[in-house]
DNA sequence: CTTAATGCAAAGGCTTTGCATAGTT
DNA sequence: AACTATGCAAAGCCTTTGCATTAAG
């Protein structure tokens, strides 16, 4: 019963969705909520199975899905055989942002700096999406790929 | 020794980094470049082996990572736990486009309708981006998620 | 000729599933 | 009490790797 009172905002989507509200479920998202980084299903766990252990990597792979399906987190692919994971809207935590990634070393930057011409464009454009293929948008990624300096450096392709 | 001749944008290319042109390499390629769909390695290599028995789908899997990492082929990851793969310029072949992602069923939708203006707008932010942090970016990707009508209607979450 | 590319088989690693148990509402 | 959620172990499946062979330049 960790989190309880604090981080109202999603018990209340879980109980219109019927999903109930557990103990690893409430540590996932105080853990999704705390950090910076973007963390893989196995990132998870240890966090999680520290803070109890007696929470499984199956139950952090089956929250990850469902928080997903329910547009309250996001799930990227880098390239790197693993999938990860962000909290869509973190209040009070990370901003929201965009990503740089490098088809070389993998390298992920994230960049907030143009995000606010880029929010009234994608709104508008989501507007139209949303109307025109009778789509309910929660959310949106934006990438951009290429190759950083220290990699454009060393030979090959 | 198929497509000699056409297609000889990439070949350039190739030779440029030091890669051969190779049989397989060439199938991969027109297969890619004949396609609508977002293909998946093993769909890849159906093809490939359909056209060249002796093409095996390690070979495949190489061929799409080399083409990923030199920019030509983009990898998606649409959630279904398997890669796909599509040509970033396709001349005379599938339009740029960017995906509306349904969370539910996973069904993407292809958009092509407000490119034109997202186009000046992503150049616009990608020279900044390029610039600030010595990046050189070759490609983006932009993609909506939510829910299609279908999935809006059924219950749960 | 030299070195990269390929194929096959096997290994690897992330993710999912079956089933009995524990926990919510 | 009724039914969802969890955990563990095992299975699945996509993708990668090792190594001998073949082919490109």
């Amino acid at each position: 019963m960790r989190g309880r009172g604090r981080g109202a905002w999603w018990q209340e989507r879980f109980q219109n969705a019927g999903a109930r509200i557990t103990a690893p479920r409430e540590v996932v998202l105080d853990i999704l909520h705390e950090t910076e980084e973007h963390m893989s299903a196995a990132d998870v766990y240890v966090k999680a199975h520290a803070i109890n252990p007696s929470i499984g990597l199956t139950t952090v792979y089956r929250t990850l899905d469902m928080l997903t399906q329910m547009g309250i987190v996001q799930k990227f692919d880098f390239g790197d055989g693993k999938a990860r994971f962000e909290l869509v809207n973190n209040p009070g935590g990370k901003k929201h942002h965009h990503h740089l990634i490098c088809l070389k070393c993998k390298a992920i930057i994230d960049y907030t700096e143009f995000i606010d011409e880029e929010v009234e464009f994608i709104e508008k454009t989501q507007r139209k999406l949303s109307k025109k293929y009778d789509f309910t948008i929660t959310d949106h990624a934006i990438s951009f790929f290429g190759q950083c300096a220290k990699c454009r450096e060393g030979v090959s392709f």
